[in-house]
This record gives C-alpha cells, sequence and structure tokens, in this order.
DNA sequence: TCAGACATGTAAGTCGTTACATGATTCA
DNA sequence: TGAATCATGTAACGACTTACATGTCTGA
C-alpha cells in the first residue's frame, strides 16, 4: 500500500473500533468525524475490497440483513497490526492551499473594500461552523460529567454503537477522546473569527496601530 | 474552465500581480506564499500554456534572457476580468482531512500513551512552525512601521520587484496585507498549540475537571 | 404506495505531486 | 570545471469527487 494513501488506513482504524459495512463507514464519518475527515463511496468500496484482497480485513454478508446482502467487514490480525503501524508513522500536517488566505493576499493590488468583504464573508462561516461545534460540545461535555445516558446523545450511542443504560469505562474514554478532538476544532474556528477581528480594523486603517501609513489604492 | 479549478485563478492572479515566467511563479510561491499556498511545476506550466490558449494570458520570450528562451506571461484584459470574477466567487473552505485529529481520534481504543506521543509530537512541530512565521512578521512588522528598506527585506523585495530606496504608498498596501495574511498563520498555530496544551491534562487524567471518571484503557 | 433511508457499486473526470529529462548561465 | 541556479517541460501515477446506476426495505 502506499504510504501516502490515507484512505485504507482510515477505513481500517475505523474496521478496528467496530465491524461495519461501506455504508455505515460513509454515515460515521458524516455524523462523526464530519468537521476533520470526509470519505466518499468512490474511495470507500474499492478500497474496502483492496483490504480483503490484501488480508487486512474479512468481508460476512449479514444474515439479518436478507435480500440487502449487508457486507460486514471486519479487521484482520494483520489489518490491526497495520492499523497500528501507520499510527506510529510520521504524520502528514494538512494541505497547504487555502484559498481563502491565497484570495485575500491576491487583493493587495485591488480596492481595499475587496479584502474587507472576503474577510467578513469568512468570519461569518467560521461563527457558523462554531456555533454547531458548541453545540455539540455542549452534549459531549453533559455526558462525561452526568451518569446515565443523556437523550441527546441517543443519535450517536446508535452510531457508535454503544450499550443502553450508561457508559462503560471505555466508552468514556472513547467519548472523552472525541471530545477532546472536537475541542481542536472549536479553538481553531475562534482563532479564524478572532483574525478577522484583529485585522479588520488594520485594513481599514490602511496602517498598523502607531506605524506609518500605508495608502490603499 | 472548471470552477473548482484553483491553480488557473492563483496563476491569474499572481500575473495580474506582475508579468512573470513560470520558473518566477514557482519562486514565488515557495519564498512567499509557502504557508497557505503550493504550486508544482506539474501544474504551472500545462496551467500557462492554457491560459495562453484561453486569451487569458499573454506569453512573450523576454530578449534579455538570451539562449535561455525565458517565458514571461502577462494577464490580459479578459484575464484580469476573469480573475476579478473569481474573487467573487464563493470560497472553497480548506478541505476537511486533517490526518492529524483522524489518528488522534482513532486512539481511543488504543492505549492513552499514544494519543499522548501523537499530541506532542503535533505540538513541537506547531511550535517550529510558529517560530518560522514570528521571524517572518518580526522583519514584516519593522518594515511596516519604519521609513525606508530595512536589510531583512531585501530577499522579499527582490521577489515582489520593489524599488530600491524605500516603499510606495501602493507596495506599503501589499507589505500590509502580506502582514495580515501572516497574522493568520500565527493565531492559528497558536491556537493549535494552546489545544495540546488543553487537551494533554485532560487525556492524562482521563476526565473533564470536576467532571466524572473515564477510565483509560 | 411511495418517499426516504438502506445498501453497493462503477466510470469518468479533476486535481495534484513526483520523478524524470533537458539544457543554459553564473560564479567560485 | 563543476556546482548551483535558472529555466522549461512531460509522463506516470496517486488521491479523490461527482454523477450515475441499481435495487431493497420500512414505515407513514
Amino acid at each position: 500500500m502506499p504510504r501516502k494513501a490515507r484512505t485504507p488506513y482510515a477505513i481500517l482504524g475505523l474496521l478496528c473500533w467496530k465491524p461495519m459495512s461501506g455504508y455505515d463507514i460513509k454515515k460515521m464519518v458524516e455524523v462523526g468525524l464530519q468537521y476533520f475527515w470526509s470519505e466518499s463511496y468512490g474511495q470507500i468500496f474499492p478500497t474496502l475490497n483492496r483490504l480483503v484482497e490484501d488480508g487486512l480485513a474479512t468481508r460476512r454478508i449479514d444474515p439479518a440483513s436478507g435480500r440487502r446482502r449487508r457486507q460486514v467487514y471486519t479487521a484482520t490480525p494483520a489489518g490491526r497490526r497495520a492499523f497500528e503501524a501507520w499510527l506510529r508513522q510520521p504524520t502528514d500536517l494538512p494541505r497547504l492551499r487555502d484559498e481563502l488566505k491565497l484570495k485575500f493576499f491576491l487583493t493587495s493590488r485591488s480596492a481595499v473594500g475587496e479584502g474587507v468583504r472576503l474577510l467578513k464573508e469568512y468570519r461569518d462561516r467560521q461563527r457558523e461552523h462554531l456555533q454547531m461545534l458548541k453545540e455539540s460540545e455542549a452534549i459531549l461535555a453533559t455526558a462525561l460529567r452526568e451518569p446515565g445516558m443523556p437523550e441527546e446523545l441517543q443519535e450517536l450511542q446508535k452510531t457508535l454503537a454503544w450499550n443502553e443504560s450508561g457508559l462503560t469505562p471505555a466508552q468514556c474514554h472513547e467519548l472523552l477522546v472525541f471530545y477532546l478532538t472536537l475541542r481542536s476544532g472549536i479553538l481553531v474556528a475562534e482563532a479564524r473569527v478572532a483574525w478577522v477581528e484583529e485585522v479588520l480594523p488594520i485594513l481599514q486603517a490602511g496602517r498598523l496601530p502607531d506605524g506609518r501609513q500605508g495608502d490603499p489604492s
């Protein structure tokens, strides 16, 4: 498997977590990981077949699924080893292609208004994103602080296949890691909003506080 | 031109800024935009040919380059219009595929030590990155506050083709936008370091401050 | 009964990188 | 003279998305 392909390991990691079908994987990523990961069917199904070929996962047809022929994949011991080896590999930093920053930089020869518009739109989108993350955060924080299973967690519970009454210690730990991952999204989104708030007045003034003058075109 | 292709517009934007060769573009991106954008030769040269075909740029051979046949590209009025139209298009947010967060999330069923290791490595890399950005920041802030052309700016000056004695108001504005773009990299990198510092003690304690216990595997 | 979720897949295309290939010029 | 930089390109591959195609089951 080529060193840079992340999809096989992402899927393998999910399968180490629990056996799933391609459809389950897609749902899991959409519901739970949507703010830091994505997978499309066009990647998932070919990758799943590849994992079976390579002996890293096994396929069996869920007998309960009848004619739907739901295919459930399970990580093999070799698959687990491959996944754990990948965890120890150096991690690629996210790709450095930020369209907004590029646009903003390139407005430096346009009217100032263009940069201001770009920035405000960006700030508003980050704020929306932030609000969504904070709603999830509140639910998770409640679950982590209170015994039992809060109602808001039912959806998550179904997705993550937890048991019905309360959380086992291991599930508590999973929930905690989930919460901590979410915090990263929140802190970064907040930093982006803070950036706009710092930068907007400077751009509009055309100069740094206490600096010499710049001149908007 | 397909709506999602950003390379043609990135290059067009650079050409609106000043006429350049493919090699110049590569250098410019590496020196100045490296923390939020990248382009490879495999994209640049085919795209440049495409822009000429589409009437968005013109090519001429720099007579001063002799047998090297340096090909300088200039944005046409149609090219400028296309670029400015793109600036007004909705901006794609950066791809949501953050390998580190994925790995961190997937360690939730591994030993806690694995997550801790991942986090510390990430923090150290962010700190290095941050230091590099802060060095550039110091140079730019000095240039923006002081008249004349500080020595540290000479390299940048060459890259951006500024005149020798001091900065014109327009160049001052370009420098300001450059500085403001850089601030975004700094604030986000700081947020990432802050995330690790917030999260590490919680992960090691296995629970939220004042929360009920989680249980590390 | 029919919309919506469940379920699996493929084909084509886009976007992008890496490695390779070639040759000129400058300067120590 | 030979290393570094200037300069332009291509071929092959890799990673990923989108649109399409197909069919099943559940529940209002």
